[in-house]
DNA sequence: CGGAGTTTTGATCGAGCTCAACGTGGGTGG
DNA sequence: CCACCCACGTTGAGCTCGATCAAAACTCCG
């Protein structure tokens, strides 16, 4: 994958997460328990502290579009609108920290950078759908490359990435089937770029994973 | 398709018209003439009069992924970042307003409201990159409908759209093949669902189209 | 431990791509 | 203004990648 394609990652949460952390408590989220429904008053965004999430849409036929992924210290719920427009759930035991949208973007609230910080979050987001879209124009193979290496660097840039999301997941999210994943990863895992454990992936040869995004 | 899927058409722009009228001139582009480049700086943002737009990322291999197309009251160049993350030009002459992002974002702006202006465009434009990301998960035959039904809605519900763009355009925005959108076309007029002009689409048959698109 | 959910692997099928040839129309120069 | 010409669009035949169908192996909770 073109480098420059890929997401620089985020806001810096740890410097607003004092001020954050005043506005509402935080609570767990068990597996699989939801956030908020499709079409939920979007009165919240919401701040993953620790866990995972996946946010997705389900058709009229029952398929099913996962929209994103998110990981700890990312935003998510915040798609616009005074409705969501897709559901999120906790993939595994998850952290999450409710924000009232009202409290950044009322005209009542003097302070103008709380706005801006959801402009700013909002715009990443953007980004991220751009890049999804990216994904899914290219191969097979190269949708699974591109998911590894975006997972890699939005988790600290580790070459050790944790997928706690299921095969079926992560075909939602590419538009391939669990079968066409599994394959790839296993060819992948075949010419030692990569090396699986149950739900952990290690990226081996970086080299050749960036050269078959091209 | 799913009609709440859809994008509710923009901005009041005719409102605020004026406001933005005051702040630069408008200017003329040729047909195939860049409005900015991969890359450049997001200094300014821009306002569609008329005409038809194409943002498009020309990848390594030399494929091309068309981002979005704008169409006259629409906002684009408004991908977030210093940067502009995809090249845009005109599909046919076309009248642009260019928008300084400084005079909406500056800390120096006391009106919440631009800043507030600058976030709905944003978040429209998530929408659409979201709705995107569905099209591209489907057949070629529902990515064609939903193109043409999502073309329809912006273009005021009109049953009688405007196409400028080729098909080769149409087909690096919808992943397919310049052939597989002239079939899909084809096809769709052999029932008589649509009937195509030379760039322009009549929508014949709604109910079918809708139901495709399921 | 038991059993359902998940992942892998294999065999076959088909939607959409590729390659090729032909048709068409609008822009440009004479 | 017209005719040429080249970019654009359509149509056909065969092939390939990823989907589908099937079944075995694993693993993780309860």
């Amino acid at each position: 994958m073109d480098t420059q394609v890929r997401i620089q990652s985020a806001i810096d949460v740890e410097s607003n997460e004092k001020s954050l952390g005043q506005m509402s408590g935080s609570r767990w989220f068990l597996r699989k328990e939801e956030v908020y429904g499709e079409g939920a008053s979007a009165a919240y965004f919401y701040l993953l502290k620790s866990g995972f999430i996946r946010s997705f849409k389900t058709l009229s036929d029952g398929r099913r579009h996962v929209q994103s992924f998110s990981i700890p210290g990312e935003f998510f719920g915040l798609e616009s609108g005074d409705r969501h427009f897709v559901a999120s759930e906790a993939i595994i035991r998850s952290k999450i920290l409710a924000l009232p949208r009202s409290a950044f973007t009322a005209s009542s609230v003097p302070d103008q950078s709380a706005l801006k910080y959801i402009l700013d979050i909002t715009a990443l987001e953007l980004r991220r759908a751009q890049y999804h879209n990216l994904l899914l124009l290219r191969s097979a193979q190269e949708r699974v490359v591109g998911f590894l290496l975006d997972m890699s660097e939005r988790q600290q840039n580790s070459f050790d990435i944790s997928l706690p999301m299921t095969r079926t997941d992560i075909a939602d999210y590419l538009g391939l089937t669990i079968e066409t994943v599994s394959r790839m990863l296993g060819k992948l895992e075949s010419m030692s770029a990569i090396e699986i454990q149950r739900r952990r992936v290690i990226l081996r040869k970086m080299a050749v994973l960036l050269e078959m995004f091209a």
